[in-house]
DNA sequence: ATCTGTGGCGCG
DNA sequence: AAAGCGCGCCACAGAT
């Protein structure tokens, strides 16, 4: 590093050690901060550089000016998990500018490239030492910046540390260069766009964290308490005769036990395999019904009672999820610490998410996007015309398979048969999946698919020759260019109807995320660029979750609106892109 | 005492 | 129970 080690304290050395990054294509940067959390821990250091020149500049004493800087620079900016960098600078201010930022992750990029053959690298994993020592040869010892929890300035920091936080910049720096030929040759271009765009979005929906009335949750999940206790003293009446009570009249069969539950229902006659809802259910018998019951309850107390709430942030009183952009092998997002992706959604716990006073709640969702994203790669002519015309495609395809008209108020029933058939298929579902989703016979649910594939062959077409032509290349992929190998698949022993159901799912379900991951980014970038006082909260696969201030609710709710259109048009060309949204002080569908 | 796999179930 | 895809969390059960 030209000049030794120095910091640089100011913004005019800032500007001057910038200067000389004119001809790089783009930045590296990193960060080091005192800990994970930034509504608690500090930035201490900002590093940015290229291959063979590193800035380190201290945090705090060049304040927002550096973000700006950086933004000024107008070049694309790498960092390895952005997601977490760009927290720990949204601490600085200025998210104007990061909303702005061209990012790209060279974690991400690299989870891109090894997606669904993992095999092999699975051991060193997506850690910035393991690229770095995959594709430069690098060493990087992370347990130098392990400790930094006692650091108050970047001043303390010793040479040999300020030395490693220079290296990961050239590391990354390199990482960078190796993977884009990669990723070009790969066609993973646009989806590592796509996921730079979104990580700024993603740092912003767990940076504000979502508004949560703790007492009203509390209230019904005691409710559910008190329902599983009821439910409980039910169960002890119905199983009487095949268990023993304590002095307090409890009995000693551990419902949440399968096994026990099995063993006491087969002492009352009852013979099952497993304990699965449905099964329970199809014996209609009390003690197996009231165990399902139990279950719901029960449900609700474990899942989102006590360790749901202590997710709440000490500080914002508010619950900060965790996404990982690439949770799902097809695109899709996951949400951890609490799953923010799992909120039961047609009970009350949903409406428990409400927002500060002034404030409201903009949700979003894609109208039916699977099947919009299935009439767009099959090209079937009646799908196209019944999105196109705004008709109800589970009312025509039922009036196409048992000739006679339906609609939501007309033979609803027969409604309801298709749009079981219609959301399964995107799956690979069979007769007999679509027998037990119905309710109804084999050969019934065999017809049922006959009819439904001759009423639109070129979606039997699509299917059948999209999964097995995925197999043949060993991939399968989305709209955007990102592909699902199916090597890691292979080996874990999947038969072929697994993987042709799974490439059929992937460019349905994959689309769908790239969609939404680039509504995000770009919802993100028109609130920050129209200064609206509104920020991204959640997202759950298909549905964006917006807080805003009561008085920009609904400017926010029409860029909202128009983005997600537009996204979802960057891959939907045939029909119409349709969202829906609702405004409250709520979240709601 | 802690880890890992499994069954079950909440969501899209 | 699953020949319907993708997740994360809970409690249990069996292991270390």
């Amino acid at each position: 590093m030209p000049g030794g080690l120095a910091l640089i304290r100011t913004a005019e050395d800032l500007r001057t050690f910038l200067g000389t990054l004119k001809e790089a294509p783009f930045i590296a940067l990193d960060t080091e901060t005192t800990g994970l959390d930034p509504h608690r821990d500090r930035l201490l250091l900002v590093q940015v550089g290229t291959h063979d020149r590193q800035g380190l500049i201290d945090a705090q004493k060049v304040g927002k000016e550096l973000v700006v800087m950086i933004g000024a620079l107008d070049k694309p900016i790498v960092m390895h998990h952005a997601k977490f960098d760009l927290k720990m600078l949204a601490t600085l201010g200025e998210r104007k500018t990061l909303a702005r930022l061209l990012v790209s992750d060279t974690m991400l990029s690299e989870q891109l490239l090894h997606n669904g053959r993992k095999a092999g690298i699975v051991a060193q994993g997506f850690g910035l030492a393991a690229l770095a020592d995959r594709y430069a040869g690098m060493g990087l010892d992370k347990s130098v910046r392990e400790g930094f929890t006692q650091v108050v300035s970047a001043d303390e920091l010793t040479e040999v540390e300020l030395r490693y936080a220079a290296r990961d910049v050239e590391a990354t720096y390199k990482i960078f260069a190796s993977q884009m030929p990669l990723l070009r040759a790969e066609g993973l271009l646009k989806a590592a766009a796509i996921e730079g765009a979104a990580s700024w979005g993603f740092a912003e929906m767990e940076l504000a964290g979502m508004p949560i009335d703790a007492a009203a949750w509390k209230l019904l999940v005691e409710e559910a308490d008190r329902e599983r206790a009821e439910a409980k003293r039910h169960l002890d009446r119905l199983f009487r005769d095949v268990l023993s009570f304590d002095l307090f009249g409890a009995g000693d069969l551990n419902y949440d036990s399968d096994q026990e539950v099995e063993a006491a229902l087969k002492k009352l006659g009852v013979k099952v395999e497993g304990t699965r809802r449905e099964v329970l259910e199809a014996t209609g018998h009390p003690a197996a019904l009231a165990v399902v019951a139990y279950r719901e309850h029960q449900k609700i107390v474990s899942t989102y009672g006590r360790r749901f709430l202590e997710h709440i942030h000490p500080t914002t009183r508010r619950i900060h999820t965790s996404f990982k952009a690439l949770g799902a092998i097809t695109g899709r997002a996951s949400s951890s610490e609490p799953n923010l992706q799992n909120i039961p959604a047609t009970s009350r716990f949903r409406a428990c998410f409400r927002a500060p006073p002034g404030r409201l709640l903009i949700t979003a969702d894609y109208a039916g996007a699977e099947l919009r994203i299935l009439a767009e790669v099959s090209g079937d002519p009646v799908f196209v015309r019944t999105f196109e015309e705004g008709g109800d495609l589970h009312s025509i395809v039922a009036s196409r398979i048992f000739q006679k008209p339906v609609s939501k108020n007309e033979h609803a029933d027969l409604r309801a048969r298709a749009k079981a058939i219609n959301f399964g298929l995107a799956y690979g579902m069979g007769a007999q999946g679509l027998a037990s989703q119905i309710g109804s016979p084999l050969d019934e649910a065999e017809w049922l698919l006959d009819r439904y594939f001759k009423a639109f062959p070129s979606i039997r077409g699509y299917l059948e020759r999209s999964a097995h032509e995925a197999l043949r290349i060993g991939f399968a992929a989305t709209l955007s260019g990102r592909k699902h190998w199916f090597q890691d698949l292979a080996q874990s022993g999947a038969d072929e109807g697994t993987k042709l159901r799974v490439a059929k799912n992937m460019p349905i379900q994959g689309t769908n995320a790239d969609m939404t991951k680039l509504a995000m980014a770009r919802i993100a970038r028109a609130l920050a660029e129209g200064e609206v006082d509104a920020a991204l909260v959640n997202m759950v696969h298909d549905e964006i979750v917006v807080e805003a201030a009561a008085t920009a609710a609904e400017r926010a709710r029409e860029i909202v609106e128009t983005e997600m259109v537009s996204a979802g048009h960057e891959f939907i060309r045939r029909v119409p892109v349709v969202v829906d949204t609702h405004v409250g002080e709520a979240w709601q569908k």
